[in-house]
DNA sequence: GTTCCTGCAAAAGCTTTGCAGAAGA
DNA sequence: TCTTCTGCAAAGCTTTTGCAGGAAC
């Protein structure tokens, strides 16, 4: 089964409606994993959707990430990116072309001292740089 | 040295004139190590300097920033933090209490994959959870 | 037939910009 | 004196909200 059918199977199974803009946003991210913005996916799919407006882009992506379908990248200052992979890797931005790729990680090899008695429920590692383009 | 007069000294060191609300904003920052966000600062130093302004925290932010001096934060999803350590170290965000902690990381042990070509400059590592009071 | 979703317009919140007057060196 | 900084007002951006019409189920 492809990201998207588990994705729309995941909709169904939280009551969440299969509108045809959801469906849209969800074939998008699921096809073009990129981190796109909510500008692009916007800008991508009013192609094919003329009267989509960015609110509904918004409140899909809202809806998603609150059921724990997406995550939410703030690795740019301004403005969020989304992810459909919720695996834990690192996500890292070349600060020359602007493009973020995603690297493995081992997260249970991280060191850490002074979070004792803290309840971790999510790690983010984002890394900048140059990438091999751009070097 | 203190962080304050070592700020001051790179500050004169590169040219970057010592202006009172400049050198009050730096003192704020050194003594009070919570990651303030701008409107933090602002309000509370507005209360020692009643005619400043936000425009002049944000410039002056910008500037230290960009001097290296301070590491700006987006651990929250809205607003940026300031932290006057530069050194490599974690944050953990509790999302009961909104509270930010520091934590000491070892960045080396951290396996990474996929990074091959690329350059590295910034390591950012954002944890997120339940801190022990709000356990 | 209900309930939820869409999309427009407007608002909200953080941050930047333009610029005249003030302050630093 | 010359350059840079401050602070006000206004603008710029992303994101959220209110609400009437429309779609999903």
């Amino acid at each position: 089964m492809d990201t998207f059918e588990y994705l729309v199977q995941e909709l169904r199974d939280r009551n969440i409606r299969l509108s045809h803009q959801r469906l849209k946003i969800l074939e998008y991210i699921s096809n073009n994993r990129i981190h796109p913005t909510v500008d692009k996916i916007y800008s991508q799919l009013q192609k094919e959707i003329p009267t989509l407006s960015k609110t509904t882009v918004y409140n899909t992506l809202n809806t998603l990430a609150e059921a724990g379908l997406v995550k939410v990248l703030r690795i740019e200052e301004n403005e969020a990116r989304y992810d459909v992979d919720t695996k834990n890797h690192g996500h890292f931005k070349c600060e020359a072309c602007g493009e973020v790729y995603d690297f493995h990680i081992d997260m249970d090899s991280l060191l850490c001292d002074g979070l004792e008695g803290f309840k971790v429920e999510e790690k983010d590692v984002y890394f900048k740089g140059l990438c091999p383009n751009c070097r």
